[in-house]
DNA sequence: CTTGAACCTCTAGTGACTAGAGGCCCTAGG
DNA sequence: CCTAGGGCCTCTAGTCACTAGAGGTTCAAG
């Protein structure tokens, strides 16, 4: 099987320019051209761009499916380092839950606010600009590197 | 009270370009300025720059905040607008749990793969690598705006 | 008056793409 | 064999919400 990089697209879901980009930064090898300087993949480059999806769709970062497909490709596969940088990214995921939970019982709090309004000032707005009618911390969402 | 930026910094918990940032984007007014050009802050502006960090620790997009700022100044405070940007908050927040929580199982699933280990492939590397062995779907997260 | 911390503007970089311009190539139908 | 139109190419710039750094000015304590 030989693909130009719109059948690899469809094949994978992965948008076009998403597949070049990847190739830019390096997460992808160099694809082979044709006699007119377009990509052509083979089974290869399928599973290497299958793999690269699955990972982004769980929440992995580039930087950490670069990792993994390096693991991949030594002799023997490092399975206690991917064993670990999976880990660590069900640590994150979890840490992000937990975060969000607050936040939803946060914004639960403040939407019923307007249930009973009163004619003069929003409460909702309110709430919104006084972090002590809070009932819980609500530390801003750490920026993680992973996809969002 | 007049602050300097750096002391409206540290009264608020927002770092000094983020300030200035803020300002650049139209989200606070432009400050007032003392002889030497150095952005000089009443209460209304310690008060705003509460309001937005609030709003953003709450998950809040900026453009949404801006909104939620306008509604504010006007006369009256339209309560119903403010409550339906709170109410579509909370949903997308209620949709990235549910989606994380997916996502959490998943690799629950894959990290326990480890567990019993065979001599030979990396079975987490080759469950990255295939979907088809996943118990649920698992879309990728849809990027929102929003503080991620 | 001196020192050094805080302030100023401006540019560029982050992650993971997305959009658009301007042009070349490939393939199916006539 | 020719043409039309879709697919492909590179390059630049934009997204969001900041963050980092260079190079220079101002303020306040000692």
């Amino acid at each position: 099987m030989v693909f130009s990089i719109g059948a690899l697209s469809k094949a994978t879901g992965v948008k076009v320019p998403t597949i070049r980009y990847y190739e830019e930064i390096g997460l992808l090898p160099e694809a082979e051209r044709n006699a007119g300087n377009q990509r052509r993949y083979g089974q290869e480059g399928l599973e290497a761009l299958g793999f690269i999806k699955h990972a982004r769709d769980l929440g992995f970062a580039l930087e950490d499916i670069k990792v993994l497909m390096a693991l991949d490709g030594e002799l023997g596969t490092d399975c206690a380092e991917a064993n670990r940088i999976a880990r660590a990214q069900l640590d994150q995921v979890r840490a992000r839950i937990a975060r969000l939970q607050q936040l939803a019982s946060e914004l639960e709090r403040i939407a019923h606010l307007c249930d009973g309004g009163d004619g003069g000032q929003c409460k909702v707005l309110t709430a919104l600009g006084d972090h002590s009618q809070c009932t819980a911390e609500h530390a801003p969402l750490p920026v993680t590197k992973s996809g969002c």
